[in-house]
DNA sequence: GGTTGATCATCC
DNA sequence: GGATGATCAACC
């Protein structure tokens, strides 16, 4: 790598991959001194600046609030941290979780299923022994779920949100479901939002969000490398 | 507060 | 050691 400039949103799903491929192995450290960036001591109250310094160099639309972050080209960018062995090191947030006006909401219409449509995962190496600024991008590629995928994520989904509608929504816990998890997604955990009661009644609750658990984003990887 | 980007750190 | 619940920052 030598000179950068900020890229436009690429303009198809081939020249988004291309620049990916561009910096694959590259460090952080190098990658942010391209870009002017300034690296933090660790993760610790930067925890999404891998994520943000990815975005960057491949012309993602800083703060987009789009369903995707390429939603142009139908694509979400996760970038993904992982271990010497290529195995995840953390699970992945996909989107919050519907907790009020939910009742319509049908799998194939859901925001996690277009989110998951097309993700161009990019591995990180992840160990917190590795000084960030030394750790690599690793090689990028396309996804898409398979059947069997599409259906686990359906039945999670399904079942997550069938208790969330139900009023449950205090009583699910990230041991529910095989490939995703609702966990608690916010500031802190004063932060409430509205959702439904055990009695149909109104209450505030903490908002949750979708993440899929890593042994499934271990088999997307795996399916990939060891092609 | 809501959503984007996630990892931290305590508890099992 | 790993997973669950908690947390951090920027932008709106």
């Amino acid at each position: 790598m030598s000179m950068h400039t900020r890229p436009q949103p690429p303009e198809n799903q081939e020249q988004l991959l291309l620049r990916a491929q561009r910096i694959s192995g590259s460090s952080l450290g190098e990658l942010a001194c391209l870009a002017k960036w300034t690296v933090p001591p660790d993760l610790k109250k930067d925890k999404g600046w891998v994520g943000l310094l990815l975005e960057y160099y491949l012309g993602a639309r800083a703060g987009s609030k789009a369903e995707q972050d390429f939603a142009d080209i139908g694509v979400e960018l996760k970038t993904i941290p992982v271990d010497v062995k290529g195995q995840p090191l953390e699970t992945t947030f996909v989107c919050y979780a519907p907790l009020t006006r939910n009742t319509g909401i049908i799998w194939e219409n859901s925001h996690l299923r277009k989110k998951l449509a097309k993700v161009l995962w990019v591995p990180i190496e992840g160990e917190r022994q590795i000084p960030l600024t030394q750790r690599r991008v690793g090689t990028p590629f396309f996804w898409s779920p398979n059947l069997d995928e599409d259906k686990a994520l359906q039945q999670d989904w399904e079942e997550l949100m069938e208790r969330i509608i139900m009023g449950q929504i205090n009583h699910i816990s990230a041991h529910h479901g095989e490939v995703l998890q609702l966990r608690p997604k916010a500031k802190n955990s004063r932060i409430l939002t509205a959702a439904t009661g055990e009695t149909g009644q109104p209450i505030m609750t903490l908002p949750r969000g979708f993440y899929l658990k890593k042994t499934f984003t271990a088999a997307i990887l795996a399916r990939y490398f060891l092609l």
